[in-house]
DNA sequence: TTCATTTCTTGTCCTAGTTTAATGTTTTAG
DNA sequence: CTAAAACATTAAACTAGGACAAGAAATGAA
Protein backbone atom coordinates (compact mmCIF):
# COMPACT_ATOMS: atom_id res chain seq x y z
CA UNK A 1 0.00 0.00 0.00
CA UNK A 2 2.70 2.64 1.04
CA UNK A 3 5.04 1.06 -1.72
CA UNK A 4 3.99 3.79 -4.47
CA UNK A 5 4.53 6.56 -2.43
CA UNK A 6 7.70 5.82 -0.59
CA UNK A 7 9.24 5.20 -4.35
CA UNK A 8 8.13 8.74 -5.44
CA UNK A 9 9.27 10.80 -2.46
CA UNK A 10 12.47 8.41 -2.54
CA UNK A 11 13.40 9.55 -5.81
CA UNK A 12 15.76 12.50 -5.21
CA UNK A 13 16.67 11.78 -1.55
CA UNK A 14 17.04 8.08 -0.14
CA UNK A 15 15.81 7.57 3.66
CA UNK A 16 15.95 5.20 5.88
CA UNK A 17 13.29 2.15 6.68
CA UNK A 18 13.13 4.54 9.83
CA UNK A 19 11.95 7.71 8.30
CA UNK A 20 9.66 6.00 5.92
CA UNK A 21 7.97 4.25 8.89
CA UNK A 22 7.66 7.89 9.95
CA UNK A 23 6.37 9.33 6.80
CA UNK A 24 4.12 6.36 6.16
CA UNK A 25 2.21 6.83 9.84
CA UNK A 26 1.56 10.37 9.34
CA UNK A 27 -0.32 9.62 5.86
CA UNK A 28 -4.13 9.55 5.83
CA UNK A 29 -5.21 7.69 3.39
CA UNK A 30 -8.69 8.94 1.78
CA UNK A 31 -11.07 7.33 -1.28
CA UNK A 32 -12.72 9.82 -2.97
CA UNK A 33 -16.12 9.75 -5.43
CA UNK A 34 -15.87 11.75 -8.86
CA UNK A 35 -16.77 14.98 -9.50
CA UNK A 36 -15.80 15.48 -5.37
CA UNK A 37 -14.77 19.38 -5.22
CA UNK A 38 -11.86 19.31 -2.53
CA UNK A 39 -11.33 22.21 -2.76
CA UNK A 40 -13.24 25.79 -3.24
CA UNK A 41 -12.04 28.83 -4.39
CA UNK A 42 -11.86 30.96 -1.23
CA UNK A 43 -11.42 28.04 1.46
CA UNK A 44 -8.31 27.41 3.10
CA UNK A 45 -6.17 24.80 1.60
CA UNK A 46 -5.48 22.41 4.29
CA UNK A 47 -3.84 19.51 2.67
CA UNK A 48 -1.00 17.95 0.45
CA UNK A 49 -2.58 14.72 -1.52
CA UNK A 50 -0.41 12.31 -3.14
CA UNK A 51 -2.97 10.60 -5.90
CA UNK A 52 -2.66 6.27 -5.54
CA UNK A 53 -5.22 6.72 -8.16
CA UNK A 54 -7.82 8.17 -10.43
CA UNK A 55 -7.52 12.23 -11.74
CA UNK A 56 -7.67 15.03 -10.11
CA UNK A 57 -8.08 18.76 -11.90
CA UNK A 58 -7.16 21.83 -10.07
CA UNK A 59 -8.08 25.28 -11.81
CA UNK A 60 -8.90 28.80 -11.57
CA UNK A 61 -11.95 30.56 -12.95
CA UNK A 62 -11.58 34.00 -14.74
CA UNK A 63 -13.16 37.08 -14.85
CA UNK A 64 -15.52 36.01 -17.91
CA UNK A 65 -16.22 32.71 -15.43
CA UNK A 66 -13.94 30.73 -17.95
CA UNK A 67 -12.74 27.50 -16.37
CA UNK A 68 -8.42 27.34 -16.56
CA UNK A 69 -7.10 24.33 -15.60
CA UNK A 70 -3.54 24.88 -13.97
CA UNK A 71 -2.82 20.81 -13.32
CA UNK A 72 -4.21 17.44 -14.32
CA UNK A 73 -3.04 14.95 -11.67
CA UNK A 74 -2.64 11.50 -12.19
CA UNK A 75 -1.59 8.43 -10.82
CA UNK A 76 2.12 9.27 -8.26
CA UNK A 77 1.31 13.10 -8.42
CA UNK A 78 1.43 15.40 -5.80
CA UNK A 79 -1.74 17.73 -5.89
CA UNK A 80 -2.08 20.80 -3.34
CA UNK A 81 -2.93 24.91 -3.72
CA UNK A 82 0.78 24.88 -2.54
CA UNK A 83 0.99 28.29 -3.98
CA UNK A 84 0.24 31.28 -1.08
CA UNK A 85 -2.80 29.65 0.38
CA UNK A 86 -0.88 27.19 2.91
CA UNK A 87 2.22 28.91 3.75
CA UNK A 88 0.93 32.58 4.00
CA UNK A 89 -2.12 32.08 5.72
CA UNK A 90 -4.84 33.17 2.76
CA UNK A 91 -7.76 31.84 1.20
CA UNK A 92 -7.28 29.87 -2.37
CA UNK A 93 -8.23 31.42 -5.60
CA UNK A 94 -8.44 27.83 -7.01
CA UNK A 95 -10.30 24.60 -6.94
CA UNK A 96 -9.28 21.00 -7.17
CA UNK A 97 -12.16 18.53 -8.07
CA UNK A 98 -11.64 14.86 -8.59
CA UNK A 99 -12.69 13.33 -12.27
CA UNK A 100 -12.54 9.65 -11.47
CA UNK A 101 -13.14 7.98 -8.39
CA UNK A 102 -10.19 8.57 -6.26
CA UNK A 103 -7.51 7.25 -3.42
CA UNK A 104 -5.25 9.53 -1.60
CA UNK A 105 -2.56 10.17 0.66
CA UNK A 106 -2.83 13.18 2.66
CA UNK A 107 -0.78 15.30 4.75
CA UNK A 108 -2.17 17.86 6.67
CA UNK A 109 -0.03 21.33 7.56
CA UNK A 110 0.35 20.31 11.07
CA UNK A 111 1.49 16.28 10.30
CA UNK A 112 3.77 17.97 7.63
CA UNK A 113 5.38 19.76 10.17
CA UNK A 114 5.49 16.53 12.43
CA UNK A 115 7.48 14.82 9.74
CA UNK A 116 10.00 17.40 9.00
CA UNK A 117 10.85 18.16 13.27
CA UNK A 118 11.13 13.94 13.28
CA UNK A 119 12.86 13.55 10.32
CA UNK A 120 14.05 16.85 8.83
CA UNK A 121 15.35 15.02 5.54
CA UNK A 122 11.95 15.44 4.08
CA UNK A 123 12.42 19.03 3.89
CA UNK A 124 15.33 18.62 1.36
CA UNK A 125 12.51 15.86 -0.51
CA UNK A 126 9.98 18.16 -0.94
CA UNK A 127 12.38 20.88 -1.82
CA UNK A 128 13.59 19.02 -4.70
CA UNK A 129 9.54 17.89 -5.79
CA UNK A 130 9.06 21.43 -5.25
CA UNK A 131 11.55 22.49 -7.63
CA UNK A 132 10.61 20.04 -10.45
CA UNK A 133 7.06 20.85 -10.12
CA UNK A 134 8.23 24.61 -10.77
CA UNK A 135 10.48 22.87 -13.57
CA UNK A 136 7.35 21.50 -15.57
CA UNK A 137 4.98 24.93 -14.78
CA UNK A 138 7.97 26.45 -16.17
CA UNK A 139 8.42 24.85 -20.01
CA UNK A 140 4.49 24.55 -19.70
CA UNK A 141 4.26 28.61 -20.12
CA UNK A 142 7.09 28.11 -22.57
CA UNK A 143 4.66 26.14 -24.60
CA UNK A 144 1.62 27.81 -23.93
CA UNK A 145 3.34 30.93 -25.80
CA UNK A 146 5.56 29.55 -28.20
CA UNK A 147 3.55 26.44 -29.69
CA UNK A 148 0.53 26.14 -31.89
CA UNK A 149 -2.74 24.90 -30.46
CA UNK A 150 -1.60 21.45 -32.45
CA UNK A 151 1.75 20.56 -31.15
CA UNK A 152 0.28 21.47 -27.88
CA UNK A 153 -1.87 18.57 -28.11
CA UNK A 154 0.25 16.10 -30.12
CA UNK A 155 2.65 17.06 -27.25
CA UNK A 156 -0.17 16.04 -24.58
CA UNK A 157 -1.23 12.84 -26.02
CA UNK A 158 2.74 11.95 -25.50
CA UNK A 159 2.97 13.16 -22.11
CA UNK A 160 -0.28 11.35 -21.04
CA UNK A 161 -1.05 8.70 -23.29
CA UNK A 162 -4.04 7.07 -21.22
CA UNK A 163 -5.55 10.53 -20.02
CA UNK A 164 -7.06 11.45 -23.55
CA UNK A 165 -9.51 8.01 -22.74
CA UNK A 166 -10.15 8.40 -19.05
CA UNK A 167 -11.52 12.57 -19.11
CA UNK A 168 -13.41 14.93 -21.43
CA UNK A 169 -11.96 16.31 -24.05
CA UNK A 170 -13.32 19.75 -22.83
CA UNK A 171 -10.80 19.80 -19.73
CA UNK A 172 -8.13 18.37 -22.45
CA UNK A 173 -8.63 21.78 -24.20
CA UNK A 174 -8.81 23.72 -21.22
CA UNK A 175 -5.50 22.55 -20.05
CA UNK A 176 -4.02 23.45 -23.41
CA UNK A 177 -5.75 27.17 -22.75
CA UNK A 178 -8.01 26.52 -26.42
CA UNK A 179 -11.67 26.37 -26.81
CA UNK A 180 -13.26 22.93 -27.18
CA UNK A 181 -14.77 23.74 -30.69
CA UNK A 182 -11.25 24.29 -31.79
CA UNK A 183 -9.55 21.38 -30.43
CA UNK A 184 -12.10 18.79 -31.59
CA UNK A 185 -11.32 20.46 -35.09
CA UNK A 186 -7.44 19.53 -34.60
CA UNK A 187 -8.55 16.08 -33.42
CA UNK A 188 -10.78 15.67 -37.02
CA UNK A 189 -7.82 17.25 -39.03
CA UNK A 190 -5.16 14.77 -37.17
CA UNK A 191 -7.31 11.84 -37.30
CA UNK A 192 -7.43 12.32 -41.12
CA UNK A 193 -3.27 11.65 -41.75
CA UNK B 1 26.76 44.57 2.05
CA UNK B 2 24.34 41.31 3.32
CA UNK B 3 21.72 42.96 4.78
CA UNK B 4 20.03 42.83 2.24
CA UNK B 5 20.24 39.17 1.01
CA UNK B 6 19.76 38.14 4.93
CA UNK B 7 16.64 39.81 4.83
CA UNK B 8 15.06 38.38 1.84
CA UNK B 9 16.44 34.48 3.33
CA UNK B 10 14.84 35.37 6.42
CA UNK B 11 10.99 36.17 5.38
CA UNK B 12 9.69 32.74 6.07
CA UNK B 13 12.34 31.62 8.30
CA UNK B 14 14.03 33.21 11.42
CA UNK B 15 17.92 32.03 11.99
CA UNK B 16 20.03 32.80 14.25
CA UNK B 17 23.14 35.14 13.74
CA UNK B 18 25.96 32.58 13.30
CA UNK B 19 23.71 30.22 10.73
CA UNK B 20 23.60 33.69 8.94
CA UNK B 21 27.08 33.94 9.48
CA UNK B 22 27.62 30.75 7.67
CA UNK B 23 25.39 31.53 4.54
CA UNK B 24 27.00 34.93 4.22
CA UNK B 25 30.57 33.16 4.08
CA UNK B 26 29.43 30.81 1.23
CA UNK B 27 28.50 33.89 -0.94
CA UNK B 28 30.59 35.04 -3.96
CA UNK B 29 30.15 38.42 -5.04
CA UNK B 30 29.76 39.39 -8.61
CA UNK B 31 29.86 42.39 -10.66
CA UNK B 32 29.11 42.04 -14.08
CA UNK B 33 28.54 43.90 -17.34
CA UNK B 34 25.30 44.81 -19.17
CA UNK B 35 24.56 42.55 -22.23
CA UNK B 36 26.58 39.68 -20.39
CA UNK B 37 25.52 36.10 -21.21
CA UNK B 38 25.40 34.26 -17.88
CA UNK B 39 24.72 30.94 -19.14
CA UNK B 40 24.01 29.79 -22.54
CA UNK B 41 21.82 26.83 -23.94
CA UNK B 42 23.38 23.31 -23.33
CA UNK B 43 25.89 24.96 -20.97
CA UNK B 44 25.45 23.42 -17.07
CA UNK B 45 24.07 25.89 -15.14
CA UNK B 46 26.78 25.91 -11.74
CA UNK B 47 25.14 28.84 -10.08
CA UNK B 48 22.28 30.38 -7.85
CA UNK B 49 22.04 34.39 -7.96
CA UNK B 50 20.91 36.86 -5.76
CA UNK B 51 20.70 40.13 -8.02
CA UNK B 52 22.02 42.55 -5.54
CA UNK B 53 21.54 45.02 -8.14
CA UNK B 54 20.52 45.63 -12.26
CA UNK B 55 17.90 43.21 -13.99
CA UNK B 56 18.56 39.91 -15.74
CA UNK B 57 16.53 38.38 -18.35
CA UNK B 58 16.12 34.23 -18.54
CA UNK B 59 14.77 33.03 -21.88
CA UNK B 60 13.71 30.11 -24.52
CA UNK B 61 14.59 30.26 -28.24
CA UNK B 62 11.56 28.44 -29.69
CA UNK B 63 11.88 26.19 -32.55
CA UNK B 64 11.20 29.49 -34.98
CA UNK B 65 14.35 31.19 -33.53
CA UNK B 66 11.96 33.64 -31.31
CA UNK B 67 13.03 34.46 -28.02
CA UNK B 68 10.45 34.23 -24.88
CA UNK B 69 11.01 35.20 -21.55
CA UNK B 70 10.48 33.57 -18.66
CA UNK B 71 11.84 35.80 -16.44
CA UNK B 72 12.97 39.27 -15.89
CA UNK B 73 15.06 39.12 -12.15
CA UNK B 74 15.47 42.77 -10.93
CA UNK B 75 16.79 43.15 -7.37
CA UNK B 76 16.27 40.97 -4.22
CA UNK B 77 14.73 38.40 -6.93
CA UNK B 78 17.30 35.03 -7.42
CA UNK B 79 17.63 33.78 -10.60
CA UNK B 80 19.07 30.39 -11.62
CA UNK B 81 18.22 27.42 -14.24
CA UNK B 82 16.84 26.04 -11.35
CA UNK B 83 14.59 23.43 -13.82
CA UNK B 84 16.52 20.09 -14.62
CA UNK B 85 19.74 21.58 -14.90
CA UNK B 86 21.14 21.54 -11.50
CA UNK B 87 19.75 18.10 -9.65
CA UNK B 88 19.57 16.42 -12.62
CA UNK B 89 22.88 17.30 -14.11
CA UNK B 90 21.63 17.86 -17.74
CA UNK B 91 22.85 20.85 -19.93
CA UNK B 92 19.93 23.53 -19.52
CA UNK B 93 17.68 24.92 -22.42
CA UNK B 94 17.83 28.51 -21.15
CA UNK B 95 20.09 31.58 -21.86
CA UNK B 96 20.25 34.00 -18.75
CA UNK B 97 21.76 37.80 -19.65
CA UNK B 98 22.16 40.67 -18.02
CA UNK B 99 20.13 44.02 -19.05
CA UNK B 100 21.66 46.20 -17.08
CA UNK B 101 25.12 46.74 -14.94
CA UNK B 102 24.84 44.15 -12.43
CA UNK B 103 25.55 43.06 -8.91
CA UNK B 104 25.47 39.21 -7.70
CA UNK B 105 25.94 36.97 -4.81
CA UNK B 106 26.32 33.24 -6.34
CA UNK B 107 26.17 30.18 -4.89
CA UNK B 108 27.44 27.54 -6.81
CA UNK B 109 26.31 23.86 -6.37
CA UNK B 110 29.10 22.83 -3.97
CA UNK B 111 28.45 25.90 -1.43
CA UNK B 112 25.08 25.07 -1.53
CA UNK B 113 25.76 21.98 -0.33
CA UNK B 114 28.22 22.63 1.86
CA UNK B 115 25.24 25.29 3.71
CA UNK B 116 22.84 22.83 4.20
CA UNK B 117 25.24 20.14 5.54
CA UNK B 118 26.34 23.05 8.46
CA UNK B 119 23.09 24.56 8.74
CA UNK B 120 20.31 22.57 7.83
CA UNK B 121 17.32 24.49 8.31
CA UNK B 122 18.52 26.47 5.05
CA UNK B 123 16.68 23.45 2.77
CA UNK B 124 13.23 24.95 4.35
CA UNK B 125 13.80 28.49 3.04
CA UNK B 126 14.92 27.31 -0.31
CA UNK B 127 12.00 25.30 -0.15
CA UNK B 128 9.31 27.95 0.65
CA UNK B 129 11.58 30.24 -1.65
CA UNK B 130 10.82 27.43 -4.55
CA UNK B 131 7.63 26.90 -3.47
CA UNK B 132 6.98 31.26 -3.95
CA UNK B 133 7.98 31.09 -7.03
CA UNK B 134 6.23 28.12 -8.34
CA UNK B 135 3.04 30.03 -7.11
CA UNK B 136 4.40 33.01 -9.10
CA UNK B 137 4.92 31.01 -11.94
CA UNK B 138 1.64 29.17 -12.15
CA UNK B 139 -0.06 32.90 -11.81
CA UNK B 140 1.67 34.11 -14.69
CA UNK B 141 0.71 30.63 -16.31
CA UNK B 142 -3.18 31.65 -15.77
CA UNK B 143 -2.50 35.23 -16.95
CA UNK B 144 -1.37 34.37 -20.55
CA UNK B 145 -4.09 32.07 -21.03
CA UNK B 146 -6.97 34.24 -19.50
CA UNK B 147 -5.76 38.06 -20.13
CA UNK B 148 -5.62 39.89 -23.05
CA UNK B 149 -2.73 41.55 -24.08
CA UNK B 150 -3.39 44.88 -22.71
CA UNK B 151 -4.37 43.76 -19.11
CA UNK B 152 -0.94 42.00 -18.97
CA UNK B 153 0.60 44.78 -20.04
CA UNK B 154 -1.46 47.19 -17.67
CA UNK B 155 -0.55 44.26 -14.77
CA UNK B 156 2.93 44.66 -15.57
CA UNK B 157 3.35 47.97 -15.31
CA UNK B 158 1.57 47.71 -11.61
CA UNK B 159 4.07 44.87 -10.80
CA UNK B 160 7.34 46.46 -12.37
CA UNK B 161 6.79 50.02 -12.39
CA UNK B 162 10.50 51.41 -13.14
CA UNK B 163 11.10 48.22 -15.36
CA UNK B 164 9.80 49.89 -18.24
CA UNK B 165 12.07 52.76 -17.89
CA UNK B 166 14.74 50.53 -17.44
CA UNK B 167 15.10 47.99 -20.50
CA UNK B 168 13.88 47.85 -23.87
CA UNK B 169 9.97 47.75 -24.75
CA UNK B 170 10.54 44.58 -27.20
CA UNK B 171 11.91 42.67 -23.99
CA UNK B 172 9.01 43.47 -22.04
CA UNK B 173 6.65 42.23 -25.37
CA UNK B 174 8.90 38.93 -25.28
CA UNK B 175 7.99 38.48 -21.36
CA UNK B 176 4.45 38.75 -22.15
CA UNK B 177 4.84 36.51 -25.15
CA UNK B 178 3.27 39.31 -27.70
CA UNK B 179 5.38 40.87 -30.73
CA UNK B 180 6.99 44.21 -30.02
CA UNK B 181 4.78 45.42 -32.84
CA UNK B 182 1.80 44.84 -30.59
CA UNK B 183 3.21 45.91 -27.78
CA UNK B 184 3.71 49.52 -29.29
CA UNK B 185 0.21 49.33 -30.71
CA UNK B 186 -1.01 48.72 -26.96
CA UNK B 187 1.01 51.66 -25.56
CA UNK B 188 -0.21 54.11 -28.20
CA UNK B 189 -3.77 53.15 -27.72
CA UNK B 190 -3.49 53.60 -23.47
CA UNK B 191 -1.53 57.05 -24.31
CA UNK B 192 -4.74 58.29 -25.91
CA UNK B 193 -6.55 57.43 -22.97
C1' DT C 1 29.13 65.64 -34.52
C1' DT C 2 28.38 62.20 -37.19
C1' DC C 3 27.34 57.72 -38.79
C1' DA C 4 25.67 53.20 -37.49
C1' DT C 5 23.01 50.40 -34.82
C1' DT C 6 19.32 49.49 -32.09
C1' DT C 7 14.76 50.52 -30.81
C1' DC C 8 10.01 52.24 -31.58
C1' DT C 9 5.99 53.27 -34.32
C1' DT C 10 2.52 52.87 -37.92
C1' DG C 11 0.01 50.73 -41.58
C1' DT C 12 -1.63 46.73 -44.27
C1' DC C 13 -2.67 42.21 -44.76
C1' DC C 14 -3.18 37.67 -42.80
C1' DT C 15 -4.18 33.64 -39.70
C1' DA C 16 -4.87 30.93 -35.55
C1' DG C 17 -8.12 30.53 -32.63
C1' DT C 18 -12.90 32.33 -30.57
C1' DT C 19 -17.85 32.79 -30.44
C1' DT C 20 -22.28 31.41 -31.26
C1' DA C 21 -25.44 28.33 -32.55
C1' DA C 22 -27.30 24.14 -34.31
C1' DT C 23 -27.10 19.09 -34.40
C1' DG C 24 -25.63 14.71 -33.07
C1' DT C 25 -23.75 11.54 -29.56
C1' DT C 26 -22.80 9.54 -25.15
C1' DT C 27 -23.38 9.14 -20.23
C1' DT C 28 -25.98 9.17 -16.13
C1' DA C 29 -29.66 8.78 -12.84
C1' DG C 30 -33.74 7.15 -11.64
C1' DC D 1 -35.29 1.60 -20.29
C1' DT D 2 -35.89 6.25 -20.79
C1' DA D 3 -35.38 11.19 -20.14
C1' DA D 4 -32.23 14.54 -19.03
C1' DA D 5 -27.87 16.10 -18.85
C1' DA D 6 -23.35 16.37 -20.35
C1' DC D 7 -20.32 16.10 -24.14
C1' DA D 8 -18.61 16.35 -29.03
C1' DT D 9 -18.78 17.93 -33.69
C1' DT D 10 -19.44 21.17 -37.54
C1' DA D 11 -19.93 25.42 -39.77
C1' DA D 12 -20.08 30.51 -40.37
C1' DA D 13 -18.82 34.95 -38.86
C1' DC D 14 -15.57 37.40 -36.26
C1' DT D 15 -11.23 39.23 -33.69
C1' DA D 16 -6.93 39.43 -31.19
C1' DG D 17 -2.71 39.43 -32.29
C1' DG D 18 1.17 38.19 -35.76
C1' DA D 19 4.28 39.09 -39.87
C1' DC D 20 6.17 42.10 -42.81
C1' DA D 21 7.79 46.42 -44.41
C1' DA D 22 9.30 51.04 -44.09
C1' DG D 23 10.19 55.12 -41.74
C1' DA D 24 11.23 57.84 -37.32
C1' DA D 25 13.57 58.28 -33.08
C1' DA D 26 16.89 57.30 -29.85
C1' DT D 27 21.35 55.61 -28.39
C1' DG D 28 26.08 55.03 -28.63
C1' DA D 29 30.82 54.62 -30.27
C1' DA D 30 34.53 57.14 -32.60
Amino acid sequence: MYSQINKSISRYVTFEKEELEIFDSLLEYKKIPKKTILLHEGEKCNFESFVIKGCVRKYYIDSNGLEVILQLAIENAWVSDISFSIYENSPSDVFIETLENCEFFMFNPESKEVLFAKAPRFERAFRILMQRNLAVTQKRLFNTISKTATDKYIEFLDKYPTLSQRIAQHYIASYLGISAEFLSKIRTKLSKN
